[in-house]
DNA sequence: ATCCGAAATCTACCATACAAGATTGCGGAA
DNA sequence: TTCCGCAATCTTGTATGGTAGATTTCGGAT
């Protein structure tokens, strides 16, 4: 289990690059374990999209689909706004102070430049939201696409304003606040749709990372 | 990967019921095959929440989570109405001639009270609608979901009103071919609430089969 | 120099053996 | 009869050897 961790913040962190050529032996000696181990540590990650198994021939880093991106986004984007109505169509005052509270951290975090806490708390406050929907396990299933975007994402790095991104979260609470669920869904997907205008420049960066 | 689909299969089915418990010897002679690709064959499984394996104790048929099924609906009531929504916003006439012809195959399936053909095009009717919004892959996992639904309907078996389900989604079909994405995406509210209600009655029914 | 083919070398896959933890069952003591 | 403890027997987890297929390499023929 700590082999598919390790591997999938490889992944993500781009040390291992898409295309890259792994085999179960070279990760079982890296490791120190044997074969066996790794072989299901890839057949899970092959699950979730990270790897191509090619039998009888290798295993590579697959490499991202843009169109995989496309539809990643289109179920973050259906589940998060289906999330966001459903939390501003009946708020309560713990809402509002936990919506509150963590908007400070992250302006903290903002101030203290800290991009890694930042990254962390933003992840928080769209799990949060899930959380007070009753719906977290369908957040742990966006989690699970989420890596496909976060991939794009570290390709990306530090372009992302983070004011905007506070802003962007101010107006989510203040629609929430004012029951409004209307509001609450256009600010979700403006939200959301800010960060895909990155991806046709992302891919013409790194084309050999695409398919 | 015959392993995984027969042992999907044997448990939507209910053939191995939930909280059974199996074991990697015992499936392995079961299918002459030895203990290891069905140890690959069970962390699949596993991975899409049908079974759990118990370290170095047992691994069960996981029982039915009423929580999880509510969760299952609201990624596939997500999901779906956003399809509709899309498909429903620019419909043109392939689009029209692709619903009508559907839905007439369901009703010649109903009258010759075929019921496996009748799910099957059940199934199709929602899988074309993912696949002329363009988001297919989004449809599977949907699909790879709906085996916790689709467990607590064969519970229930025969209860279904095809007239009903056929009615529905000729409203559906009149929303799109009005372009009324509004209107559209009630129908689907409506037509995805409907199978829902039965669902504490088979609690009653099967208390054993769920947490 | 170029091209073709066979052998060496890689790969994932499967079977088997062993290890370690959890449960069960049985026997003896109170 | 009841309860406790140890041993037998389950379970999954890991390591290793062998197999078959795909690729690569390298040498010889043209």
């Amino acid at each position: 289990m700590r082999l598919v961790h390790a591997l999938r913040d490889d992944i993500v962190t781009m040390a291992l690059k898409p295309g890259d050529v792994i085999s179960e032996s070279d990760i079982a000696g890296r490791f120190g374990v044997s074969r066996q181990p790794v072989r299901e540590a890839f057949i899970r990650l092959a699950q979730q999209g990270l790897l191509l198994i090619r039998p009888k021939r290798a295993t590579v880093i697959k490499k991202i689909s843009p169109d995989g991106v496309r539809q990643s986004r289109f179920i973050r984007e259906s589940i998060e706004v289906e999330i966001i109505r459903r939390v501003a169509s009946a708020p309560d005052q713990a809402v509002h102070d936990t919506i509150a509270a963590m908007i400070a951290e992250q302006e903290e975090a903002a101030r203290a430049d800290d991009t890694r806490r930042f990254h962390a708390l933003d992840e928080l406050f769209h799990r949060t939201l899930a959380r007070l929907a009753g719906v977290e396990y369908a957040w742990q299933l966006v989690d699970d696409h989420k890596i496909q975007l976060d991939r794009v994402r570290y390709l990306t790095l530090g372009v992302s304003s983070k004011q905007r991104a506070i802003a962007e979260h101010k107006l989510i609470a203040d629609a929430i606040a004012k029951s409004d669920p209307i509001a609450a869904e256009a600010a979700m997907r403006d939200h959301l749709a800010r960060a895909e205008t990155l991806l046709s420049q992302t891919i013409e960066d790194f084309p050999d990372f695409f398919e």
